[in-house]
DNA sequence: ACCTAAACTAAGCAAGTGCTTAGTATTAAT
DNA sequence: ATTAATACTAAGCACTTGCTTAGTTTAGGT
């Protein structure tokens, strides 16, 4: 009865991740994601109803590609403290397209909208926080006897840290990186 | 022979500073900066020549306030890391407005303009970080008879630690930054 | 072939953006 | 009192913002 989509909803909003990924959510105005996202401001809104509609739906494609791409290979491991090692490893060559660090879109996010976030906005950010960090409370487990307030903490820990490796990743060399993430894992 | 400024280009640069604090760069329009500064737009562009302009001497405003505040008692002090450490818990006070974490002026530029930012604005973060940097390598060495390489390299972790504690402190409570401040002092 | 429901195009809306400028008020030296 | 240099006010500039809407095209069921 009706005229079909040109266009296929998932694929233009992992174009707008990609966008606000870069830009952050205010200065991606409505026409840049147009053009980024090839289709008309009309089909935006019918799709998506507004401008923060889309940016929600970015982040769960954010979730999404951050967790075929990093994290359930954090989830596959069973190399414990070592496989968070890594993940911070990964986690950069992961935020990084052609030689730019965009950091981590969740983290630049709790930066530039902090507590004045939306609620679904912060809801989707309070569910990848909560999820990356039980990963990191199951692979601190595997390790050796801590007790669970001893887990509970290097959690929180390792949390800060990768906020700190989102922002820093922006300024810093690989070098400063490293010794960075090296430090980090030395206490633990 | 000419007409007097009604206003103190140092006091109304403060009141523009906490704006850009509060919201960012791009997301502050002149006219928010009108207001806040209780000045016209004439006299907010005749004495500063535009917006970047205004945010350029907020960011050196913010330097000094950060100094008055925070970093002349960590470099007065004499206590080694312990100085450090406490340094990142007047950071966290220093930061706080109403309960409301703003976290570091120029943390939050870093995080907003990456290094699409400008070369001035770069400029002024640079310096901040060459400085701060330059502290802690100075507390580091009063400790023990550690390296320099082991210094330099201590010194980036203490760097990128503090930005995920800026980026951290809008989101997390005080316990999860206390176990993150208490974690990451416990291997140096 | 006709109809209807949805998807498209493109123009347009009011409001906001950074910045300028014409006109007026204030100062101090002459 | 006159002059000239600067500070002020407020209106206005062209452009961008998020969002809407009138008009057209495309699809499938009858």
């Amino acid at each position: 009865m009706a005229r079909k989509k040109k266009y296929i909803e998932e694929e233009v909003i992992e174009k707008a991740m990609e966008l606000f990924w870069r830009n952050g959510y205010e200065t991606t105005s409505v026409r840049m994601l147009e053009k980024e996202m090839g289709i008309n401001q009309f089909s935006i809104y019918s799709s998506f109803g507004n401008k923060k509609g889309v940016f929600i739906e970015s982040l769960a494609c954010y979730r999404g590609k951050a967790k075929h791409e990093i994290i359930n290979k954090l989830q596959k491991s069973t190399d414990g403290i070592n496989a968070i090692k890594q993940y911070f490893y990964d986690f950069i060559k992961f935020s990084k397209e052609n030689r730019l660090n965009k950091g981590c879109l969740i983290t630049n996010t709790v930066n530039e909208l902090g507590e004045k976030a939306d609620q679904e906005i912060m809801s989707e950010i309070v569910n990848f926080a909560t999820n990356v960090r039980g990963l990191f409370i199951e692979k601190l487990e595997l390790n050796n006897k801590k007790n669970t307030e001893t887990i509970r903490k290097q959690a929180n820990y390792l949390m800060v840290s990768l906020q700190g490796l989102s922002v820093a990743s922006k300024m810093f060399d690989q070098e400063q990186l490293d010794d960075f993430i090296e430090n980090t894992f030395e206490s633990l």
